[in-house]
DNA sequence: GATCGTTTTGACCGGTCGGTCAAACCCATC
DNA sequence: GATGGGTTTGACCGACCGGTCAAAACGATC
């Protein structure tokens, strides 16, 4: 009781600055990850921020890589499942759109990353690697070489499932007037992602 | 002679401010655009900057209104074409792909900006509506509702374009080695992205 | 109650940022 | 050669940034 008492505000303290930095990112992007604003934040002075996590620079890496974690493990048990190579593919693009409803932000802190190239560009370059192992090797069999190569494939769909995320809140309500992360749109683009699927398993069974 | 001589310095000087602020956003991003760092690639006191744009914000949007207005006219001549829709559809993805190749930069700005929920935002958004309903008048004759509605699409579509630029690079030379942004690399995207379109036109067909 | 390691604080540093402004400058006109 | 308008300059401002540091506060141990 004495210990843990005395260890806890070690990490209750940084943690909360950890929490604060992950909110931070989500309401006001990477330029507004300031340390003194997630020491406001967080209920703690500027100096802890360093204390605890060293710099600005190290703290958001921190946060980055719990998302990659959540994704890393998320994405490998969708790919061992068994079942079809088409059954497989669309349970794997499924767990993937859960993961980004479930962490929109993520989307556009990698895609501010990228399109910036900012000075974090290394971490996240090792995990889109990383990713794109992952598929290359699950769609080696089914697709081809070439323009139909794994790669070709890969950056189509991540930037088919990416974009929307990004892309279609700033494009304001659809059709119908319904908000582009409401439930019922998002089940419409989810749809809409299978069925694109769907057309490309068709398209290379035919030219086989 | 007299009257040119005095006018033309007015222009000159504001002109090499914008080009300035054009070259830095390509090679440092968005966040290396400074009064300063564009006064200094100018030849030009920082004051400047402001005596002719007004502020940094300005000029950054001058920058970018360059930039759309020369996708929009590649676009809107592009869409006019006379053919089968099939052959059109291809043709504006040539003429997409024509502009991004050329200038690769916009993708990235665009994408940063719309990732980052930026302070310009506003003004990317009028835009990516502007294109969106051009697409969406060309696209809905072929397409369909629900799921296969021009908006997802459209939001497909661009992705697929887009995201090659900004990602590719991040990822690397290609299984053969190649730097994705070389003249070989470049046309084979070009071939996958054709294929994309006509496998999505193939099932469009068999759906009717 | 003195000691000692950990945690917390507030004051401080050098640097960059966007932006302002009055004064100087240039040059055509009278 | 004086006038006056557009142009250019350099000095200056307040705000914010990441980061440091010595000193204070705390809490467990003896």
């Amino acid at each position: 009781m004495a210990r843990t008492q005395t260890r806890r505000p070690r990490k209750e303290k940084a943690e909360a600055i950890l929490e604060a930095a992950a909110e931070l990112l989500v309401e006001e992007g990477y330029a507004g990850l300031s340390a003194r604003a997630v020491a406001e934040r967080a209920g703690v002075k500027k100096a802890l921020v360093f204390y605890y996590w060293g710099s600005t620079s190290q703290l958001f890496e921190a946060v980055l890589e719990q998302y990659y974690d959540a994704h890393k493990q998320s994405l490998a048990e969708a790919f061992q499942r068994p079942g079809s190579a088409r059954e497989r593919f669309h349970h794997v693009l499924d767990v993937y759109l859960d993961f980004m409803e479930s962490s929109d932000a993520y989307a556009r802190i990698v895609q501010q990353q990228v399109a910036s190239r900012g000075e974090h560009l290394p971490l996240v370059e090792r995990h889109l690697r990383e990713v794109l192992a992952m598929t290359t090797e699950a769609l080696a069999p089914i697709v081809g070489t070439g323009p139909l190569a794994p790669r070709h494939f890969h950056l189509s769909l991540s930037a088919i499932v990416l974009n929307y995320f990004t892309y279609a809140p700033v494009l304001g309500p659809d059709a119908q007037g319904r908000e582009p992360m409401s439930a019922a749109a998002l089940a419409e683009r989810r749809a809409h992602v299978h069925w694109v699927v769907d057309a490309w398993l068709d398209a290379l069974a035919k030219s086989d």
